[in-house]
DNA sequence: GCGACAG
DNA sequence: ATCTTGTCGC
């Protein structure tokens, strides 16, 4: 599915609808909810959310985590009322060891345009960017340019950003600084965040 | 062989 | 991902 991934884009600079998307586990590891939450990309105001619940359809491999996650998610999607314009990922697209991480997969598998923003890193060597906002270093691995580590806040751990499906770089960049006005993950994943782990203790 | 390893 | 404990800062 890799050479599928369009990794130029440059995708919608101001899109309407960003949707975050997150999953939640059961301590015990025998279910798990997905949720997906579409914001006003203006407001940044919820504007439609869906969850999917079930049980996990692979183990935690690092490199193979799309197939763990993936299912629940789609469902997720399929239930949505509103088309989200971007898919914003929590977890890695082209910062990925064979480069078609999660925010790859969910780009091509929907044809929506995604990109991927990661907490911790998977794979690639960069240097610390400075600490202000905005500041950022490229993130590389076999001598390419893989994705971008970005700081979202003064003097607060950056995040990872890589490109999914049908964007540019710096397009997926632009997009996350528009979606981090006071915390350091967007606001897309705060709210999907929240919603899958409300849907997981409300499925008991 | 050893260490690393998204969530 | 999940859980715990303690510290720092607004």
């Amino acid at each position: 599915m890799r050479p599928l991934a369009d990794l130029v884009g440059p995708g919608p600079t101001a899109p309407a609808t960003v949707a975050g998307l997150d999953v939640a586990y059961a301590e015990s590891g025998d279910r798990l909810a997905a949720a997906v939450t579409v914001l006003d990309a203006r407001t940044l105001a919820v504007v439609d959310r869906a969850v999917g619940v079930g049980r996990p359809a692979f183990p935690y491999v690092p490199g193979l985590f799309a197939f763990r996650e993936l299912p629940a998610l789609l469902d997720a999607l399929e239930k949505l009322t509103v088309r989200p314009e971007l898919l914003v990922c929590d977890g890695h697209g082209l910062a990925h060891p064979r480069r078609f991480g999660l925010a790859c997969h969910l780009g091509v598998v929907t044809g929506l345009p995604a990109i991927g923003v990661g907490k911790t890193p998977l794979v690639g060597e960069w240097d610390p960017p400075a600490a202000r906002r905005g500041a950022w270093s490229p993130l590389r691995d076999g001598g390419e340019v893989i994705g971008r580590v970005l700081r979202t806040r003064d003097g607060v751990k950056p995040v990872f950003v890589s490109v999914g499906h049908r964007m540019s770089l710096d397009n997926a960049c632009a997009r996350v600084l528009a979606l981090t006005p006071k915390y350091r993950l967007p606001e897309t994943t705060r709210t999907a965040d929240r919603l899958c782990r409300e849907a997981l203790a409300a499925a008991c």
